[in-house]
RNA sequence: GUGGGUGUAGCUCAGUUGGUAGAGCACUUGGUUGUGGCCCAAGUGGCCGGGGGUUCAAGUCCCCUCACUCACCCCA
């Protein structure tokens, strides 16, 4: 039979790298916890309009990247491209939202989007992500972003560069994108390259951020966004700063970073590393505080948060997740093999990890296997003839006696 | 959607102007040994990604296809 193997852009983790992910779980669950989160589960199948209105409909993870297809009633169904939206919509859906009640929530799990793969890129991919409702306070974000330091700190990623930008708001962006507009009629396009001279257009901001020399020759002197803040956006950021300052956050101020998708505004932000090939963003984030008034909620209610990409963090985590066992029981004479079982059974009661072999061998790859494995004890099951009574199953059980520790076995 | 690279043993890879398929590691067995490791010897294991073509002869040349991978684009 022909085999069937997995479809693109999609994994198989087996124990060596499902590890990494178990303890950046673990991590993110102590970490958020601690600032007051409370996790929420949410559905990976959404209204496909959930994601239009949220994401915006002319952004590219809309237009062409969504994994969307009907039901069988013919209901626009779409597996979330991203953890956000739908947050927002249980947050709107359950009436959460109580004035002056700030709520704190985190999710995780498989978002997808069909892209090509590549290194740091796959059709699904795993986002933690941690969104606060409720708090327009430049103290909300500024905690935002310490504890996604911290976070990435208890994992132990210190080589992470933080970047920072205000992307302003309703009032004041306006303006800024006039501004740019302007600018923009001032250079000679065709100098732009190719793909900045559609983005000119289609997403202005994307042009000041192009890797392209000659683009970024071109727009050196581009009018910046924290140039044309509002007062209130200006205020809010300064104070944002502060806060950070104070808590010695180490970050960068990026006049230049912009967020992919529509619904963010004012403190934008996104945790990069230059070692896991040219996807550098490993986590982004940012206020939105408009998006829980247009996916139906009250208005008012300000939000910010971040998500952070899993398989990105997974590549800059060393090895050595798995957990190592504390002991083996070796097998030398197949008719010991019961009694190797539940020897290793009496084990794991009295708390100790390990394995019994099922299968005996010779004693050189009974031992070898023991080694391989890296256990602190291994116990030896034969019988008196094969063993030449040096450690007996009977030994053993009855008399509790264990056979040489490693230490003593390897030296 | 657009480009580049790579598909040969379980893994990492050699394979010369086309001439019957190789190494290292791993695994199994034996030797050595302080029951491991190290070292030595032997052994198991491949429709050379798939299909078509050229040729007396294709892993090697040509065409098609699939998969993986990196980059553009986009994003976490």
């Amino acid at each position: 039979m022909a085999k069937i193997q997995k479809i693109k852009g999609v994994a198989d983790l087996f124990p060596e790298e499902s590890a990494k992910y178990a303890f950046m779980e673990r991590t993110a669950r102590e970490v958020f916890s601690a600032y007051g989160y409370g996790e929420l589960r949410i559905p990976i199948l959404e209204k496909t309009e959930l994601f239009c209105r949220s994401i915006g409909e002319e952004t590219d993870v809309v237009q062409k990247e969504m994994y969307t297809f009907p039901d069988r009633k013919g209901r626009s169904l779409t597996m979330r491209p991203e953890a956000t939206a739908g947050v927002v919509r249980a947050y709107v859906e359950n009436k959460i939202y109580q004035p002056g009640k700030v709520t704190k929530l985190y999710t995780y799990g498989p978002m997808f989007r069909y892209e090509r793969p590549q290194a740091g890129r796959m059709r699904q991919f795993h986002q933690l992500d941690a969104e606060v409702f409720g708090a327009s306070e430049p103290q909300a974000d500024a905690e935002v972003l310490l504890m996604l330091a911290t976070f990435l700190s208890k994992i132990g990623l210190e080589k992470l560069s933080f970047e920072l930008n205000s992307l302003g708001c309703p009032e004041c962006r306006p303006l800024y994108r006039k501004a740019l507009d302007d600018f923009f009629n001032s250079v000679n396009k065709e100098e732009l390259c190719e793909d900045c001279q559609r983005r000119v257009n289609s997403n202005p901001l994307r042009v000041l951020d192009c890797k392209n020399k000659k683009c970024a020759e071109l727009t050196k002197d581009a009018p910046s966004i924290p140039d044309h803040l509002c007062r209130d956006c200006r205020d809010h950021f300064d104070a944002v700063i502060a806060l950070i300052d104070e808590a010695g956050l180490v970050y960068t101020l990026n006049p230049r970073l912009v967020r992919g998708l529509d619904y963010y505004q004012r403190t934008a932000f996104e945790v990069t590393s230059g070692d896991i090939g040219s996807q550098t963003a490993v986590a982004g984030g940012g206020r939105y505080d408009g998006l829980v008034e247009s996916l139906g909620g009250p208005k008012q209610v300000p939000g910010i948060g971040f998500a952070c990409g899993m398989e990105r963090l997974a590549m800059l985590l060393g090895d050595n997740f798995e957990e190592k066992l504390d002991f083996y029981v070796a097998l030398v004479d197949q008719r010991a093999a019961g009694d190797a079982l539940i020897f290793a059974e009496k084990l794991r009661k009295s708390g100790l990890k390990g394995e019994a072999a099922f299968v005996a061998t010779s004693m050189k790859s009974q031992l070898r296997q023991a080694n391989k494995l890296e256990v602190k004890k291994c116990f030896i099951f034969g019988t008196d003839e094969v063993e030449n009574g040096t450690v007996t199953v009977k030994d053993m059980i009855e008399g509790g006696q264990e056979s040489l520790p490693r230490d003593e076995y390897f030296k």
